[in-house]
RNA sequence: UGGGAGGUCGUUCAACGGUAGGACACGUGGCUCUGGACCACGUUAUCGGGGUUCGAAUCCCUGCCUCCCAGCCA
């Protein structure tokens, strides 16, 4: 037996299995094609990256490809700032679909060639019923439908009015193109679907050159077999209308025979997906638009410091099934984290600065001393930070009286300056109310970092330089809903916003290094988390958005007690 | 009381008649000039009931639960 044929599987989900399957049978001749298929209504969100990266990886891994394919049929709804949005977001995911860039528009025309044909085979009606009275017709889930008046209309009748839908001669709602398939079948899409609609709109593509247009369940699967598609992957509502699919490809004969594989979306807990709700979101202003960093769009993620390679990361580790899933946001944060550990430069930045004076420090003086860019990655090397008499810390590094383990600094302890001294806290300044609004210490001078006399501390903390540091805006970011099923039992999900989900810190103070960093850029402030440039900043008021934190297992003791 | 789909650790994915495993989360310890990272160890699962089989998460029967469908949305 071949030794390679017994090591152990790389487990694939089963539409891997499928498709490995086909092209091990020779299926299409070995032929692999997908599509990734969004209609340009609205931004790309965490869930259409999972089905990105299921067709884009599934071309790339048997050696086929992927289009994308805008599914625009219904001109009403949709926008070229979303096919802009679509086109950058995918790329910036890292995939590449060459030249096939296709609009379910460009087929219109095929599309209504194969209704005439469906029409001329009696396969298709003109029907002149309001939509009421369609919904009428139609039955319910338990009783059938019944023929409509016009399901027996000539097919030349039909033929007709279809061509003068076409022209323009009717309003909208005057007629439809319906499928002639079984008004009391028990799956509600095979009775009588409708095809062609009228909409008096113009397109953001083909302008006001059609007053008719088509339907997804008519124009997807024949768009899939125009494109020559072998695999048409989509979520598990459409699994009843595969029949439909099935029933147009099989009646309207088209060159070529795709198949629809249904699998399960991806959900997210504390968030909300779909593109409704999303639009709600931005619409009502409860964010600041579609690239809001709490926004699940890519967009959002994008500006929030999310990496490409962290997302792929995320839907590699989510899998693809058929089971209705909520996947925990921690996945999708420890993917970011991994990622930004291993790249992310290393800065000090102080979020909410609490002065210490070092009292036996030589007013006046400055030195360096050497820090190191990134722990994980020698090659980035090391910089020089100044340090001086006056130093911010973090408020929440001190504390008057400390629980127990608390390692950081409070009066008569001793804590390292991250890469400089040893100090202790001997004086706490106050104002009227109580407040602490300084402290006094004094240092260890034969302690600096790297020294031979290296003597340990319990903690280390993060600190700034008074007189050297930059002032920056910080913005920090939680949740944007405080259920974990936003809008559950019907509820509008906005009761559900999370009013902390974004605070932001305006006296933040970071190390000089990070003057003139690039909008994007991303560093990881020790001790706090990942932060990312925002395009707001300017060249003397940066801003930074929190990506995610470090993991934080003193908050977690803490938040115990 | 129509049709379709699905039920495996807290979550997610695997195991394709042969020791229920990985990741995240959680917990404990180690290490550490980031309470980070890293390392080690650990807790927790086959929806219920019958059957077939030497052996069942997997096959059969039955019950239960969940999701989707009555747009001229996708």
């Amino acid at each position: 037996m071949d030794p390679t044929a017994e090591a152990a599987p790389a487990a694939v989900d089963f539409i891997r299995e499928i498709v490995a399957d086909d092209q091990r049978t020779g299926r299409h001749g070995g032929r692999v094609h997908t599509r990734f298929p969004p209609e340009p209504n609205g931004y790309l969100h965490i869930g259409h990256a999972k089905s990105i990266c299921l067709n884009f990886g599934v071309a790339a891994e048997y050696s086929g490809l992927c289009n994308l394919r805008y599914d625009d049929t219904n001109p009403t709804k949709e926008d070229v700032e979303y096919v802009e949005s679509i086109e950058e977001d995918v790329r910036w995911l890292g995939f590449d679909w060459g030249d096939r860039t296709f609009y379910a528009s460009d087929y219109f025309e095929a599309l209504s060639q194969y209704a005439e044909q469906l029409i001329r085979d009696g396969k298709a009606y003109i029907d002149s019923l309001t939509a009421d009275e369609i919904r009428d017709y139609r039955g319910t889930l338990t009783e059938p439908g019944r023929n409509s008046p016009c399901r027996d209309r000539a097919a030349e009748e039909s033929l007709d009015l279809f061509q003068r839908m076409r022209r323009g001669e009717f309003p909208d709602g005057a007629h439809v193109l319906r499928a002639k398939i079984d008004m009391a079948s028990p799956n509600i899409n095979m009775r009588d679907p409708t095809l062609y609609r009228i909409r008096h709109a113009s397109h953001h593509r083909t302008g006001d050159a059609w007053r008719i247009y088509p339907t997804y369940d008519y124009a997807h699967p024949i768009s899939d077999a125009i494109e020559g598609i072998t695999h048409s992957l989509c979520t598990l509502e459409f699994e009843d209308h595969r029949p439909l699919y099935d029933w147009v490809i099989e009646h309207t004969r088209p060159p070529f025979r795709p198949r629809q594989i249904e699998f399960a979306r991806l959900n997210l807990n504390y968030t909300v997906m779909s593109k409704r709700k999303l639009l709600a979101l931005v619409e009502q202003k409860r964010v600041a638009g579609w690239d809001d960093p709490r926004m699940p769009t890519i967009a959002g993620l994008r500006r929030r410091g999310y990496t490409p390679e962290a997302i792929r990361d995320f839907c590699a580790r989510i899998g693809v099934a058929k089971k209705e899933n909520v996947v925990d946001v921690a996945l999708l944060e420890h993917t970011v984290r991994e990622d930004l550990n291993r790249r992310a430069r290393r800065a000090l930045a102080v979020l909410r600065p609490l002065k210490i004076v070092i009292e036996n420090y030589p007013e006046g003086r400055e030195e360096r001393v050497e820090a190191v860019n990134n722990p994980e990655d020698p090659a980035a090397g090391t910089r020089q930070l100044p340090f001086s008499r006056e130093l911010f810390i973090e408020r929440d590094d001190f504390m008057e009286q400390p629980p127990k383990k608390f390692f950081r600094l409070s009066p008569g302890v001793e804590v390292r300056l991250r890469y400089a001294y040893i100090v202790t806290c001997d004086r706490v300044v106050k104002d009227e109310s109580g407040a602490v609004t300084e402290l006094r210490c004094s240092y260890d001078p034969e302690s600096l970092s790297g020294a031979s006399a290296s003597r340990r501390v319990k903690g280390t903390i993060h600190w700034v330089s008074a007189p050297h540091a930059l002032e920056a805006e910080v913005r920090l970011y939680d949740r944007l809903f405080v259920s974990p099923d936003p809008g559950q039992d019907g509820r509008d999900p906005l009761t559900d916003l999370n009013p902390g989900s974004l605070e932001r810190l305006t006296g933040a103070r970071i190390e000089p290094s990070l003057a003139g960093a690039e909008a994007g850029t991303t560093v990881q402030f020790e001790r706090l988390g990942y932060f990312c440039l925002d395009p707001d900043s300017r060249p003397e008021a940066p801003v930074f958005n929190r990506t995610v934190t470090l993991k934080d297992t003193w908050a977690r003791i803490a938040g115990r007690g």
